[in-house]
DNA sequence: TCTATTTTTTAGACTTGCCTAAAAATAATT
DNA sequence: AATTATTTTTAGGCAAGTCTAAAAAATAGA
């Protein structure tokens, strides 16, 4: 059994192990986690012990195959609970992030099992993440970053990148929501900034925000 | 805000002045909690400082209305919970406190409400306890241990004052439900066992159940 | 390659919440 | 009232998890 900290850390490092595909450093960790370094390689140590890390000085660490199990473990209660908060409990996609953070430790296989089904079963979460099953693997679905289309190319809006209230609001107040079909009518060299079209609506969008929201090609 | 320990202490001074209504001493906190009266000392110390209770050396403490407020909020919490597990998760009555001691303590005002609204504001929980509402109030219900009952009496079985998992599937076993009406047929002055009748069964039950049901009598 | 800079680890300290053992206060008994 | 027993508090210590400051290792730049 895990403390909630060590849980902390296990799913930095899952997240970060995502993106990097080699070890993972001490100071991404803390930056992650809003820690100290030092505070790190204490914990690291302890979680090494616990056999769910590969850990040499010096060298970052990685995750076993129980440290990965565990972690996608927690993110997917993480995710279910979000989909059991947007849809059971009318809570938008913008204020799940808090409390979903707080439910994923809870520890009861089954109540996230009777909560996966009474959601049917998702495979993504509201930001467009996708849900790892039970064995802790995740089905990775074609995506691209908005900004990456050419001009008359279209697709169906599937994820953001960032996933901040902010961001979240900000596109709730553009209009623009999952499973959305976009064209991209024009694109501004200027300051990289498109023109697209949703359903009938058409309207600029910047560049920042076009780098945050995943697109699935059609 | 408060730690979960803190909370627990809380919870579990809140449960003792429901019954006691003077000052609880340091050795009924420490029994409550399954831990050592020099450790409840201790954190009689803190919380006082955070004026959720009163603490005189060797006087035992009371609650302040503060410390009221928060401790029902906990229960309150914990029991939502309960019937959501049951009502909507298909755990039995026997599964659920586990769990629900572990949510009684997410942190989440919109949470908690939409549970109450998405379960039609429940008056009791699982066990027939009733629910604080959120000003801390609960309404108290008229109840007697089935053992107080006379021969011809008749009354609803309303709660349990044992909840724990073996008593709870005792009664399943017996076929012993909440809402069902009781009538006492006899009682043997020999080991104050009783005759019973639910619906059309007849049967036997012995002084030590007949202790742990409550009754509203009719 | 040899400094200079960055990263990481170690050392020591702090807080929370718990413990044991001993002292102090209260309660009970003769 | 004096002694005994019980309850409660204090004193000191321990583990988890964090921090700061300093030392050690790795990396980068000239």
């Amino acid at each position: 059994m895990f403390t909630l900290s060590e849980e902390n850390y296990l799913k930095a490092i899952y997240h970060l192990e995502l993106v990097s595909d080699k070890g993972i450093s001490t100071n991404a960790i803390a930056e992650q986690l809003e820690t100290k370094a030092s505070s790190v390689s204490d914990m690291v140590k302890k979680l090494s012990d616990k056999n769910v890390l590969v850990y040499k000085k010096y060298k970052g660490v990685k995750l076993t195959d129980l440290g990965k199990h565990t972690a996608a473990n927690i993110v997917r209660k993480h995710r279910l609970w979000e989909v059991f908060l947007v849809e059971k409990l009318n809570f938008s996609w913008d204020e799940v992030h808090d409390v979903a953070e707080q439910l994923e430790h809870i520890k009861s296989p089954k109540l996230i099992n009777q909560i996966d089904a009474l959601l049917g079963f998702p495979t993504h979460d509201p930001h467009g993440d996708p849900i790892p099953d039970k064995d802790g693997n995740i089905k990775i679905i074609e995506k691209s970053l908005l900004s990456t289309l050419s001009i008359n190319e279209s697709g169906i809006c599937v994820g953001v990148d960032d996933s901040s209230s902010e961001f979240l609001q900000f596109l709730d107040k553009k209009g623009i929501t999952l499973g959305d079909q976009i064209i991209v009518l024009e694109k501004e060299d200027f300051d990289n900034s498109l023109s697209i079209q949703i359903g009938d609506k058409k309207m600029s969008i910047s560049n920042k925000i076009a780098n945050n929201l995943y697109i699935r090609k059609l």
